[in-house]
DNA sequence: CGGGCACTTGACGCCAGTCAAGCAACGTGG
DNA sequence: CCACGTTGCTTGACTGGCGTCAAGTGCCCG
């Protein structure tokens, strides 16, 4: 496998993401350790782990989730193309939740000591990383309101949409309404605080009702309008963002 | 009213903050803008909002919460000094949740404009931010756990705990086990989207059998060990962490 | 003294969890 | 080639945690 150049990554013309200067392509690329692809289940980081290393998301989705002490499980969110993971191990020297490859994925790798070299030569890229925190911070805000405040019907409608309007914005509508999604029932279910069973017969429920249709890996979202309508939620555009 | 030098800041020597050299004070001083006093009640920043000010908290306590359209509230955490508030709004240029007083605070003010000369000049104070963006997506990552996986009283346990621990390592622990937690059964509710009802009634179980006692806006913790258990959480030791 | 606010407590009902069974698609090995 | 286990999805019956409604208390304040 050949190691793809920054200045061919194939997220720099991609989607909401401000593409880089040569000039911080060129910087990024000593910055990059290397490349990493994993097969679909490979857990790529531990919770609790001090790893040394930092990665950005070229190709494939995957989860964050986070274990409590008897087992049971929560997934934190839906890792996609572009998603920067390990930040806070990175900045903090411990992740507090694990992240886990759902399809194959392919990974820029970076090395944790570089941090530095970033925060003292390129400011606006450290100011990019901060963008990036608190971007996630921004929406487990949203996270943590919808799972106190919304019903179940409500949390899988809400949980569609972010996920439609993500994917889309990554060019992945292949026919227009459709996006693949290549999850189980029990990661939404995990993702949303309830039971498989009620999230199964609310997927029903909202499928014969032509609401979403999420089947075969497939997300069909005949009105977008009327799904955010029921999840109580506005559809914002989705802001211009940075990635390394 | 007279404004406290970033040399005498009253969090330099508390808790668990990393102090200040003198050459930081000494630009911290410069990139402080002012001082604000408010009184309980008063909404420091709103949802939405694109204001130019960012703040750290030098004394009181708040909330930060957020509004659905249709009016339900839910509290996303509780401010407490040492906290700084508006990064969102600082970085994104707009806060997702809005920042209340609950008790009069006095807050350090500075300026959005000037963060660029702290990424710019002082990578350390840079990294210090990205920090504190990472930690707090550290702690909305438990929060979502909780609120997706624990019942009721697990909940309520899992808050009283970390608050607890919070305010006393700030060192408000006036007798030991005792500290001031001057909020409302209903912030507590809406922090863990239960109804008030039902929180009332958990605190009173939880008084009965010895776990907690909150009343009269002191928090009362006889076993500490014995809650965290209650609340299938660890209690981690608050790690050393900058400020601003 | 009346009104508002925070906290309590009891009665009742529903949303969502648990238990359980069944089906379809797949891969493996005898 | 078929038995078999595994994984993911689906559906029905039953239960209970938690929400809603409602009424009442104590306290502060104008």
């Amino acid at each position: 496998m050949k190691m793809i150049s920054c200045h061919d990554c194939p997220l720099q013309d991609c989607g909401p993401f401000i593409p880089h200067s040569d000039e911080e392509k060129d910087f990024l690329g000593g910055f990059k350790a290397g490349e990493m692809a994993v097969g679909a289940g490979t857990q790529i980081l531990m919770e609790g782990a001090k790893t040394p290393q930092l990665f950005t998301v070229l190709e494939g989705m995957g989860l964050r989730e986070k274990t409590l002490e008897d087992g049971r499980r929560q997934v934190i969110n839906f890792v996609l193309p572009g998603d920067f993971i390990g930040l806070q191990a990175g900045i903090m020297g411990e992740m507090n939740h694990s992240v886990e490859a759902v399809t194959p994925m392919r990974c820029c790798v970076f090395r944790r000591e570089d941090l530095w070299l970033l925060y003292r030569n390129r400011p606006e890229l450290a100011f990019d990383l901060t963008w990036i925190a608190a971007a996630e911070e921004y929406f487990l805000g949203e996270t943590v309101a919808t799972l106190g405040q919304r019903d179940g019907t409500e949390r899988i409608a809400w949980a569609l949409v972010k996920l439609f309007v993500r994917l889309r914005g990554l060019g992945l509508e292949a026919e227009p309404g459709t996006v693949p999604l290549p999850y189980r029932q029990q990661d939404l279910a995990d993702a949303l605080g309830l039971s498989l069973v009620h999230t199964n017969k609310t997927l029903s429920r909202l499928r014969a009702q032509r609401m979403v249709d999420w089947s075969d890996g497939m997300l069909r979202v005949p009105d977008l309008e009327a799904l955010a309508e029921l999840a109580v939620t506005e559809i914002e555009a989705l802001p211009r963002r940075p990635f390394l």
